[in-house]
DNA sequence: TATTATTTTTAGACTTGTCTAAAAATTTAT
DNA sequence: ATAAATTTTTAGACAAGTCTAAAAATAATA
């Protein structure tokens, strides 16, 4: 059994570990956890004799397959909250992590898993993110940034890169929403800022905005 | 804000608070969290400091009004949690309590809130216990033993006093169930054992069940 | 490649919550 | 009312998780 403690490691590891090659610096996840690297040095050891990362001094940390698979499970977990909190209990998207970081560690297989029936097994949670499945595997969408679309190409939103609050809040504003088709009406070379349809409105936003959003390729009409 | 241990002592001092006259023995509270009474000392001098216990050395503790306040916003979440569990995710009565003491912990008033209205607001959870509302007070309904009743005289079963596993199952295997008309057919001088008859059924139980369920006086038919 | 800069680890300290063992206070019984 | 039993508190220790400051290793630069 893993402490709350240790279970933010491996969640903030496994995080990591998606867009690093090699191993993960002990300086990666102090910022992630908003600690210091001395601790993180303390945790890697106790982490690395319970088996669940590979640690050579110096030179990053890896998950075992049981580390990845501890890992994956409070992801899942924290999803499958997020979702209920959206769906069941009228959060908004925004409002949700705050929570579901403290959901995320509560210990009871048939909770999590009558948790998943009660919502109708759900794939993503409400930031587009995909929900592990109970042996820790994800299933991945083919996914690009708005901002690499041409002139008169379009997607469907799926998904966002930042999911500050702040950022939410922004697209909640301008009525942009996940499953929403977006098309890129005009490229504007000097900023980089596009002008898109969206529903049945028009809207122009900056690159920072189209960098941050994902959209599965829409080519049919 | 009070740590997960902090509440957890809380909690156990409200609930000894409400079958105690005067103040709650450290050892009552040691044994009721399976702690050592120089435990309860320490922690005891710490919420006396954040001034939620009253506590004079030797003489044993009471809730302040905001102690009170606290613990019963703790017992409210965990009683609207188990609400949830049986009636959302299919938990059987006596499955709910470890995990409800898990979630009692989490932080977040819209949370508990939104789960209030999702659930239609409660007033008592599975094992027929009151939820406190917003501000601590519960709704007391008057109550009496079945134990106490004399033969003929019937009521409504709306709680247990044993919740304990084992208990909880015994009566799903005899089909009492809260909200179910018991009436007693006889009472056995011999070993005060009853013969009584819940929906069309007629069954005998022991004194000691019946000394652990409660019943709400029905005298109309 | 030698030197500087950065990253990582070690050493020692602190907090929270717990424990054991012994001392002090209170209660019970003779 | 004094002795014995019980309860409660104190004193000191320990584990988990964190921190600061300094040392060691690695990486970057001239």
């Amino acid at each position: 059994m893993f402490t709350l403690s240790e279970e933010n490691y491996l969640k903030a590891i496994y995080h990591l570990e998606l867009d690093t090659d090699g191993g993960v610096s002990t300086n990666a996840i102090a910022e992630k956890l908003a600690t210091k690297a001395s601790s993180v040095t303390d945790m890697i050891k106790k982490l690395s004799e319970k088996e669940v990362v590979l640690y050579k001094k110096y030179k990053g940390v890896t998950l075992t397959i049981l580390g990845k698979t501890v890992a994956a499970n409070v992801v899942r977990k924290h999803r499958l909250w997020e979702v209920f909190l959206v769906e069941k209990l009228n959060f908004s998207w925004h409002e949700v992590h705050e929570v579901a970081e403290q959901l995320e560690h509560i210990k009871s297989a048939k909770l999590i898993n009558q948790l998943d029936r009660f919502l109708g097994f759900p794939t993503h949670d409400p930031h587009g993110d995909p929900i592990p499945d109970k042996d820790g595997n994800l299933k991945i969408v083919a996914k690009s940034l708005l901002s690499t679309l041409s002139k008169n190409e379009s997607g469907i939103c799926i998904g966002v890169d930042d999911s500050s609050s702040e950022f939410l809040q922004f697209l909640d504003k301008k009525g942009i929403t996940l499953g929403k088709k977006i098309t890129i009406l005009d490229k504007e070379d000097f900023d980089n800022s596009l002008s898109i349809s969206i529903g049945d409105k028009k809207l122009s936003i900056s690159n920072k905005i189209a960098s941050n959003l994902y959209i599965r390729a829409h080519t049919g009409q």
